[in-house]
DNA sequence: ACACTTCAAGTACAGATGTACGTCACACAG
DNA sequence: CTGTGTGACGTACATCTGTACTTGAAGTGT
């Protein structure tokens, strides 16, 4: 259980486009990046350098081109961030956070459906483990 | 709509107490604040300086202390804040955080339970609602 | 009236973050 | 073999953040 130091709203951007492309070379993240707003490929480059640096993903020379893989799994970073937030944001108390999705935070119908399936699992699950 | 700037974590844990005390002076929001880690009062002082700047609270002096009163509605910094987190660590998408939350992130069987109720009611109000 | 406490207000300062430029090496088109 | 594009790597730098000290005024106990 290495502590990495937490991710900034960019480093997760861009630590999201890994996760998402797997191992990939500054340019592919680049191109994956959305243009809204433009941003350098030396930044992702950047983001991607100070990854590596915190831990959370390694690289190697290919040929003439650097490849970046993710080091840390999604689930771990989110995990964390998360918490953070709900720390901040709530004490600590994650209802709080999850009335605001399913309430304030308009969800679709679908969703919703998805979710209350979800819900019902998850409880059938308790009542059998117990 | 006024833009404000988004808050750092330390600002929002000094903002969350001043949403639940109310309008209260330094002392009283540094007396709020766990001391875990043990922070100063000078701390939340600039804390609470940095959140008027920001347009998230007013001040006045009342004689010789100053009292902060909350600008901004918890409801709108939460969507925002959440918002943004969604945005980099899911691409905007709030249905994986809601999965986190309830999945991956240990739910007590109470708040499940909750959680339960409040879809059904939510979905049923759907239904009536079309 | 003097020491002590309490604040406001200004200032400080290192480290994190967002964003990018400059330089140099390599590779391919002509 | 020379120009042009691509990339690594180092560097830059303003701003934001976390954290706090300092100074000076104002109030309080004795």
């Amino acid at each position: 259980m290495v502590e990495r130091p937490s991710l900034s709203k960019g480093e997760l951007n861009i630590a999201r486009i890994l996760w998402e492309a797997g191992p990939a070379t500054v340019r592919a993240v680049f191109e994956a990046c959305p243009n809204n707003p433009p941003i350098d490929f030396s930044t992702v480059q950047t983001y991607l350098r100070r990854l590596e640096t915190k831990g959370h993903a390694t690289s190697k020379l290919d040929g003439r081109v650097r490849v970046y893989a993710a080091r840390t799994k999604p689930k771990t970073v989110i995990r964390q961030t998360v918490d953070d937030l709900v720390g901040c944001l709530f004490a600590g108390d994650k209802m709080p956070l999850v009335r605001h999705l399913i309430e304030d935070s308009s969800i679709s119908a679908d969703d919703l459906d998805e979710l209350q399936k979800l819900v019902k699992r998850l409880a059938q699950e308790r009542k059998e483990q117990s």
